[in-house]
DNA sequence: TGTTTGTATTAAAATATATTCATAGGAGGC
DNA sequence: GCCTCCTATGAATATATTTTAATACAAACA
């Protein structure tokens, strides 16, 4: 234990929160998530997925972005299971699995403005 | 404007995605508020902080978190608008400025599990 | 006044991340 | 088969971030 008679909040309070701050799994899980949605790129990415499943070039000259870079922060916003791909001959067609994404991006917007 | 002869969405489609894709100030402000949330001890302050306002020894103590990383990633949650301080005395109280934010994680939570 | 306590800051080191170039591989068209 | 197009990968570079130790500063208190 911890020599909580320093503590200013009372043992109650200690509890609470040592029981309530995420475990390590869910901890890293959630910072993986922000921090996929922590990037301009990839946030451009999704918002041009909300409108419509599109191809890695179109992605690239529509936005004005690298397709080298394109297709590595695609491939990171899979890895979290923010988009999903469907390949069909070699062209790889990408969307957002969630529409959760929207909400938080929404959210955030909120938040921040 | 663009060889849009290439593209795959038709020019409405492209339309959309370009009026959508958020502007530059909204993009930085997003992505810098995602980053906040994404790292794990930046996460278990806030966890911690929806409990209760707390003082950073508090927080270093109750979460093993090192007294100068709690207070360096204060200042960071501080200067996305994340959480507000009351100074009393010598001692910092921090506490969540929103609880928007708690919504925002377990939407997370839900998302990555 | 001198000491202790709580917090913030600075600088340094370690680590992680994003972007680009070069290129590979696969699918189609000729 | 050869060439072109689309996408993915690897390596290198540039940049950012996190953490720590050292220390400064300010408040409380003996």
């Amino acid at each position: 234990m911890l020599r909580e008679e320093r503590l200013l909040i009372d043992n109650k309070t200690l509890e609470l929160v040592r029981s309530y701050v995420p475990k390590e799994d869910a901890l890293s899980a959630m910072s993986e998530f922000f921090s996929a949605l922590g990037d301009e790129t990839r946030l451009k990415l999704i918002s041009a997925l909300s409108i419509s499943e599109m191809c890695v070039t179109d992605l690239s000259m529509s936005l004005g972005i690298n397709q080298t870079t394109v297709s590595h922060q695609l491939r990171n916003l899979k890895t979290i299971g923010a988009v999903k791909v469907r390949r069909q001959g070699k062209i790889s067609f990408y969307s957002l699995r969630d529409g959760v994404l929207l909400d938080i991006m929404l959210k955030a917007v909120n938040f921040v403005s």
